[in-house]
DNA sequence: TGTACATCAGTGAACGCGCGTTCACTGATGTAC
DNA sequence: TGTACATCAGTGAACGCGCGTTCACTGATGTAC
């Protein structure tokens, strides 16, 4: 029963975005594709008609993954310099590390999502995640009004403490609350944001 | 052809070392209970004689690579405070973000190694990744001379910038090297350890 | 505009493969006498 | 100390299972005339 090309190209993205909670919630490998297809309301033998492997969709769900994660940055750095944008990547601060984030399944950052998977897979899916990491790089710094290494060392702080709270949230939610909290205020206190208006 | 207890023993330890290692380089899921067996010179068969499942071997490597990882932190704590600790401390930071560190495949850090994948193992897994990781908090802030706060966010600067440095190394070493670069020299220069003597 | 036919998204059975785990067997070790 | 037997670490074939992928088939859509 062939679908008209609206309806094919709908069915496509729902299994694209099924794809994108399902591997940040459970990795890569721990994710089947009649899995998938199912979430996405279909049967699996369809799946191949829309991507060409299972590692193909894993290129373009990392690549999606990173266009939504770079949206609210560029929000962010899109503010007028001076006070506004620096309460604005206050709370972007405080919101990544938030409790609702750590808790969130299908988790928005690909780099705490795949980074860790991201080495043993396709060169393709490397390529785009290199490529997703320096956008968002840039994308930091442009916020933060400072060069690369800020930004970069600002990364490894929200990558870092996100993965960790995450890591002993199931069994330890005290630690890893207390994780995000030490992280988040370091920071904040570091960036001089202090004074900004955010969540606190 | 049965063997006598130290031999058996011995050959106990070599399939725990070999997981330690591969489980780092290729995650829990990635290794096969035949190729453990093999690295150590046995035949799968044989593993249940040693370990009642995979899980649980995966919780002993667990557990013994937070061992492994907590002895040249404690080492660093155990100088007497003051400027030899601290140029322990940078010493440390400076190999724990070193090229060297990030290419060595049998990773030593299992918050790198496992973070992603602990909440995703068994609760034996879980809370042995937890207890050691709040030991190594502790063991860092000994070493810091400062809170556990202060240890928090220094680890997730170090998991996190380590973490991004190995997910983009294979293809793009330039922007991997970059990131271990401003990772380091955030961390001693905001912790003051510029003055002390280190790798640089 | 109407008709005939090629296209192709979706279905579900089937494939080959590698996995964790089990099991009957082997034979040197450890132990009871 | 010497002998007989139970123990058990290691072997390798076999198991059941879930995976990614293939394939013959279906039937509504899109297209050529």
């Amino acid at each position: 029963m062939r679908l008209s090309k609206e309806q094919a190209a709908e069915n496509r993205a729902r299994v694209l975005d099924a794809a994108l909670s399902l591997f940040a919630e459970r990795g890569f490998a721990g994710v089947a594709v009649s899995e998938l297809m199912a979430d996405a309301g279909l049967t699996h033998g369809g799946f191949y008609n829309h991507f060409a492997s299972k590692a193909d969709l894993e290129a373009e769900a990392c690549a999606l993954a990173f266009e939504r994660a770079l949206g609210p940055i560029r929000k962010v750095a899109a503010k007028p310099a001076g006070p506004e944008r620096r309460a604005a990547l206050k709370l972007y601060v405080e919101r990544y590390l938030s409790e609702r984030s750590r808790d969130a399944r299908g988790a928005r950052c690909p780099m705490v999502a795949f980074g860790a998977d991201v080495s043993r897979e396709s060169a393709d899916v490397q390529a785009r995640y290199g490529r997703g990491l320096s956008a968002y790089i840039d994308a930091l710094a442009a916020a933060m009004d400072a060069g690369r290494p800020q930004a970069m060392a600002l990364t490894s702080e929200l990558v870092g403490g996100l993965t960790l709270a995450r890591s002993v949230a199931p069994g330890d939610r005290a630690l890893s609350t207390a994780i995000l909290v030490a992280a988040r205020e370091k920071i904040v206190e570091r960036l001089g944001l202090a004074g900004e208006a955010g969540v606190d």
